[in-house]
DNA sequence: TTGAAAGCGCTAACAA
DNA sequence: TTGTTAGCGCTTTCAA
């Protein structure tokens, strides 16, 4: 900088003024430092102005696990709507686990990121570190998975709901036992899609003893052996819905290997409807939730607050929709459970 | 930290040297600081820190497309290794746009990293910036896609040799009508992969023509489109080598779509062994590379480069392997074939 | 409208 | 062994 006050033969605080592009320079000055800058191929120490600003450009992004194919679509979201705010988006992986999310959480701070972007690894560990952030100044949004104590902005996509059509898809389809893989307990996202699973069958009236909901955690061979043992159940599930798709594709791997046929003998659904969705065979019926969306509006949220926004708190719920696929057939006439029924009424009755 | 001189009673210089480590502090000295250190959750001001240091302890990733599911290993790779190093990795997705690879390039820069791990878009265009930084003093490494300019540290797989075993494999089989789908040939491992391919041909004296080699670049729908240009050729090809899985993942789509089979028809193989290479139907048959290891070893090349490693130039090669799964048979005897050379080879005679 | 100068939080050279 | 101080590159008063 000081090279180009002299080539510009100007003082230091006039280059800042054109560089900042705020001031009142006049227009021969304005040139001949624009000029400098050029030959010089200026770039701004970004340390050097963060520091004097107490505030840079960086937008930080906490995912927990980058191979999670779920991810990078969020990431791509935030990262174009950061880049165009003239944000940068610097991203970090805590690969699920919590200590080394800590770790970028306190050291990405002292960066003075203008935002954080935060999807947890740990719903019940981060908020108070969170809102450090907040005090010094840094926007925090948390995304897909949200902390219950956090009370900032949030965005999500409507996973009760979506759980709730793909459940209902199913009974509407005649399908009466179903199973469920959750993904960990320890994250929200799942508890809601439990929930909009639990809903349908209340609505229509369907019970399930417990053991026909297993907790998985997100990944393939989770839905692979979590299916194993819903399969083995008695009366078999006829459904299964998986709280991703990952958990999904390990069903289906563990459908085939016990000799079973889906969607004839079991039908299966998943939630994410990535791409791979289209790829696997039979093709998987999915809840498709926009990743992209989801890190788009949390980075526009982040650029709005820099710029002023005051709202007490953003929650974003984006909608959700479900993809027709081949993984997916109608119950077949259920003897079984026929039998059952008609059994069963007149002791009902009779009481 | 001027808090913590006060609290401890000691010299701002004092803290410094406590917190750098270095220095030949007293015992109950150091013991204060550190007390004070804990006291007020204290964490050093990294944009401060860097300024006067010269140098941060980050790790600049530069990646083209952050979708593409085989780099998410190449980050996790570079990642964990980097953060045992002590270096915190910030990832960059340029999204296959050079443009923001440059800017993120030029920007990341005036944050002084300690390192930069690149994974170009372009081989043409970053060389010179990339230059920049090693006379910044940062360690730089190509990871995957070497532009031909650039001298310095370069982290590969086996490219050349995977696909060159790939394709012997096929030949083994009997299959003489093959065909490939390349990547961009802007990369340079998409070349070598081209080049592998032609050796094992070549050594077996098979010629093909040129339009049994089609370009695509790398996505799934590019590996659709090419393979149902090569399944219109005449005489089809009974194996197709792809040169990443992407590609093969949509020659499986298209074989499906035009109603042939895979493998009895067709044959197909990819190149990247992603996790999804199981789980698609037929599970496809793939060339192998640890995108983790590549991640890795770039990692630490950059951490012995900051250790004072100051070897002229490394170029890492890593291995890679063929992995035998359902997509790949062996060929029928070939009527067609067989009749040609039988026509053919007194003709050659008699000349 | 422009220049001079203080200071952001830290490190490192030097003095005590 | 510890304290003092200059200064990293920039922004931002404040004065001219």
């Amino acid at each position: 900088m000081k090279e180009i006050a002299r080539l510009a033969d100007v003082s230091l605080g006039t280059v800042s003024n054109v560089l900042s592009g705020l001031s009142t320079v006049r227009e021969p000055l304005r040139q001949r430092v624009l000029e400098a800058v050029q030959a010089l191929d200026y770039q701004p120490n970004q340390l050097a102005r963060g520091l004097r600003r107490d505030k840079t450009n960086i937008i930080g992004m906490i995912i927990s696990d980058i191979s999670n194919p779920f991810f990078p679509a969020v990431v791509k979201g935030a990262e174009d709507t950061a880049f165009k705010n003239g944000y940068r988006l610097f991203l970090c992986n805590s690969d699920n686990d919590f200590a080394k999310e800590e770790t970028y959480l306190h050291e990405l701070q002292t960066y003075l990121p203008s935002g954080l972007i935060i999807m947890t690894s740990n719903i019940n560990g981060s908020p108070a570190l969170a809102d450090a952030y907040r005090k010094a100044g840094s926007a925090v949004v948390y995304v897909d998975r949200l902390p219950p104590l956090w009370t900032g902005d949030t965005v999500t996509s409507m996973n009760e709901q979506g759980a709730y059509d793909a459940t209902k898809y199913l009974i509407d389809l005649g399908h009466r036992r179903l199973g469920m893989i959750t993904g960990s307990s320890t994250r929200t996202n799942s508890d809601e899609r439990v929930q909009g699973f639990r809903r349908a069958l209340r609505e229509a009236k369907i019970t399930i003893s417990p053991e026909y909901v297993q907790e998985g955690y997100f990944e393939k061979q989770s839905g692979y052996a979590n299916a194993t043992t819903l399969l083995k159940l008695l009366p078999r599930p006829t459904a299964i819905f998986a709280a991703n798709d990952l958990m999904a594709f390990g069903a289906l791997t563990a459908i085939r290997d016990m000799g079973l046929r889906c969607p004839e003998d079991v039908s299966v659904i998943g939630f994410d409807n990535l791409d791979l969705a289209e790829i696997v065979t039979p093709a998987l019926t999915s809840v498709d939730q926009s990743g992209y969306q989801l890190g788009a509006v949390a980075a526009q949220l982040i650029a709005d607050r820099i710029r002023g926004d005051k709202e007490p708190k953003h929650t974003h719920v984006l909608p959700t929709a479900l993809k027709l696929r081949a993984s997916v057939a109608p119950a077949l006439i259920d003897f079984e459970t026929t039998v059952k029924k008609a059994r069963g009424k007149p002791a009902k009755r009779s009481r």
